[in-house]
DNA sequence: GCCAACGTTGGC
DNA sequence: GCCAACGTTGGC
């Protein structure tokens, strides 16, 4: 049977907090915090070895930085069950998690940094929803064209990765 | 179920 | 720091 196919996905981040350096630091990281239904249950439809854009948000400039791999799928977020974290959600039981997180490790940097403004005036993009108006999900999906176009343009061929 | 108030995100 | 857009909460 073959392998399900791939999909993508675009993963924000605040480089000040955790950027795309960090994660190739760190070799492996749970991408917990995410507290919106709708990030929520794109994070829960990854699979094992899906890839994902590493946008930098609240950066200067905002943009594309690197592309992750997705170790396996979701699992329950840890960090509902601290209530020492700001992640914390007393309306969370280990019966009934209401948050999800996944593993993922560093692939690739963009040999070119893709800032948002370049990105903006790309051919082909239409309708990827980091560049619709208002758009503020920090786990969306990308199809499999604009993944391609993305990491072509960052210098990256995306059937090699 | 409606909707106003409030909080958060994120570009600039 | 400003502001637009969006999500959530809670009174009714």
């Amino acid at each position: 049977m073959p392998a399900p196919a791939r999909s993508y996905w675009l993963l924000k981040s605040e480089p000040e907090v955790f950027g795309y350096a960090d994660l190739e630091r760190a070799g492996t990281e749970a991408w917990n915090g995410v507290r919106n239904y709708q990030a929520r249950n794109f994070l829960r439809a990854m699979k094992a070895d899906d890839l994902c854009l590493i946008y930098h948000s609240q950066a200067r400039p905002s943009g594309v930085a690197g592309v992750a791999r997705v170790l396996r799928a979701a699992v329950p977020d840890t960090l509902q069950f601290d209530p020492a974290s700001p992640y914390f959600d007393a309306r969370s039981t280990p019966d009934q998690p209401r948050w999800s997180m996944v593993e993922v490790a560093p692939l690739a940097a963009l040999p070119r940094f893709l800032p948002l403004d370049e990105l903006r005036g790309l051919a082909g993009l239409d309708g990827l929803r980091l560049l619709q108006k208002g758009s503020r999900l920090s786990v969306m999906p990308v199809s499999p064209e604009h993944f391609r176009v993305i990491v072509a343009v960052g210098g990256l061929e995306a059937e090699r990765l």
